[in-house]
RNA sequence: GCUCCCAUCGUCUAGGGGCCUAGGACAUCGCCCUCUCACGGCGAAGACAGGGGUUCAAAUCCCCUUGGGAGUACCA
């Protein structure tokens, strides 16, 4: 095989969503499994809808995932430009070379007049096809159109006779009647060349070796097939890869949840979890092996295995592997990622001294297992971080409103203030006299204090959290429970 | 409507004629650990869309039906 070269080619008309990104990742392994380029082009014919605003948004996912491309925007490369509006020249030169080998005319029908012909056949129930009425117009008749003041469209020759075969490495190969391709526009009447125009150009200048893309460009690629062969350029392989659907089993779109890369990375995804999930999404490597790092990811990937029906994005899976994820990181590691929230949050200090961020760590440390998103740090930790941390109500009105909670944290306050440290060694005692004064289980013990001292009823271990909140302000804790108590009564 | 793609547990998938009384993961449900939660451990339930073929033998090959998806633009 010779290098290979693949690429993705976004549209900057939006942020980098799940379905791009998976794209990109399957053009990025498979480029980076062979040794091969992996190309960034972005695909901006469409001014009416790119910005550059989303050329950035795209870039940023892409350096969010780790999606690193050999050639593009900020790189450069041999290839270039590798924006389209840049390649004007390039696709103006082509058009001549077809026009001159009778494959491509100018046609002056307004989209009105193609909105009707498209009705008339629908009613007929014929094809709706584009019926050629201009592929022969007079110069005359051309002359006339443009002193309208109308400007013509160029419109592609297809070939009418025999079939169209796609080799795809994924679904085998995919035929089409050419009967069913019709002249396609590949300059818009502004001059700018179309998608299945330009793809075509870039991709064969680019030497692009495989086109991985989603399968809803299968009924593209006869008509871009017919124009390699027209340019006479080499057919590249094709990998159309299936569609990433929502729990509705229709296209994943923003109704499902969040599609953006950069969304999920705010709401603290790992960009580590999002490739290990992203690339199970439509491949899977054996009976059993579902984590994969990503270095295994680029030994072991591979198009053949890529699946070939549409997969449902699960959101809780993400989510538990963003989990093992997050339990896989250092402490040192899971501290860089959860401060940027607990400062935004306000929790802590913009550049907190040693022992702040000593004490951030230890919080951090018995949280680590119990988030699954970064983000959840804020309100899991609240309490160690302010005195002003809300009382969960439902978890309150449940263990403080029991009638043992207030003789049970009166007992507590007292043995509590005479202790002389808040270790476990000095803390056990204390709830073991509690529970033989009320012959109460532990957990009757602790639950009241727990919900004193943390508003909820769900935290780390006791002895953990009374560690970190310390005597004082646990003192205060109680008494502000008792308080709460008092007014129920 | 027409064209094309697809079809294994709720979801992602393993399976490419006998190894399948169909394996794994998420989710669900139990149990264990246990001061709550999480983590961890153990276990349960759960699928080859239907019908025809081919074959000694089909989840695996072929056909049809059904179901889902995509495309049908001077968007990409």
């Amino acid at each position: 095989m010779s290098k290979v070269r693949v690429r993705f080619a976004p549209s900057p008309t939006g942020f980098l969503h799940v379905g791009g990104a998976r794209t990109a990742l399957y053009n990025w392994l498979f480029a980076r499994h062979h040794g091969g380029t992996f190309v960034l082009r972005i695909e901006d014919t469409d001014l009416a809808r790119s910005t550059e605003e989303s050329v950035r948004g795209i870039l940023d996912g892409m350096r969010f995932l780790g999606l690193d491309w050999d050639e593009g925007p900020e790189v450069g490369g041999e290839y270039g430009p590798y924006f389209q509006t840049e390649r004007l020249e390039l696709y103006h030169k082509y058009v001549q070379q077809l026009m001159e080998a009778g494959r491509a005319y100018e046609c002056f029908c307004t989209p009105e007049e193609l909105e009707a012909q498209r009705q008339a056949q629908r009613e007929q129930k014929l094809d709706i096809h584009y019926d050629g009425r201009c592929r022969h117009l007079t110069e005359e008749q051309k002359g006339a159109y443009r002193a309208e003041g109308r400007k013509p469209v160029v419109r592609f020759v297809s070939e009418k006779e025999g079939q169209t075969e796609i080799p795809d490495l994924i679904r085998g190969s995919v035929v089409f009647q050419n009967s069913q391709i019709d002249d396609f526009v590949i300059v818009k009447s502004d001059g700018v060349p179309t998608y299945n125009y330009a793809v075509v150009i870039d991709d064969a200048l680019m030497e692009i070796t495989h086109v991985v893309r989603g399968e809803d460009h299968i009924p593209n690629t006869p008509k871009q097939i017919q124009l390699y062969k027209a340019l006479g350029f080499p057919i590249p392989e094709f990998a159309h890869i299936p569609m990433i659907l929502g729990s509705d089993k229709t296209r994943l779109s923003k109704r499902h949840g969040a599609t953006s890369v950069m969304q999920f990375h705010d709401e603290g995804y790992l960009a580590d979890a999002m490739v290990n999930y992203l690339a199970l999404l439509g491949w899977g490597y054996d009976d059993s092996q579902t984590l994969f790092s990503r270095d295994e990811l680029i030994e072991k990937f591979s198009l053949e295995r890529v699946s070939k029906n549409p997969a449902v994005f699960d959101f809780q899976k993400l989510q538990w592997m963003n989990g093992v994820y997050i339990r896989e990181l250092t402490l040192d590691e899971f501290y860089d990622h959860a401060f940027p929230h607990l400062q935004k949050a306000g929790l802590v200090p913009a550049e907190p001294s040693e022992e702040e961020q000593q004490l951030i760590k230890t919080v951090l440390k018995e949280l680590q297992s119990r988030v699954k998103l970064i983000s959840e740090v804020v309100e899991m930790s609240r309490y160690f971080f302010t005195d002003d941390f809300p009382y969960n109500e439902e978890a309150v009105r449940k263990v403080l409103g029991k009638g043992d909670a207030k003789g049970v944290l009166e007992y507590l306050r007292a043995a509590l203030a005479s202790v002389s440290s808040f270790s476990h060694e000095e803390l056990e005692p204390v709830f073991n006299g509690a529970m033989e004064e009320f012959d109460l289980k532990l957990g009757k013990v602790i639950q009241p204090l727990r919900v004193a001292v943390t508003g909820t009823n769900v935290s780390p271990g006791i002895y953990e959290v009374l560690e970190i909140v310390g005597q004082q302000r646990t003192l205060a804790r109680i008494d502000r429970a008792l308080d709460w108590i008092a007014q129920g009564e």
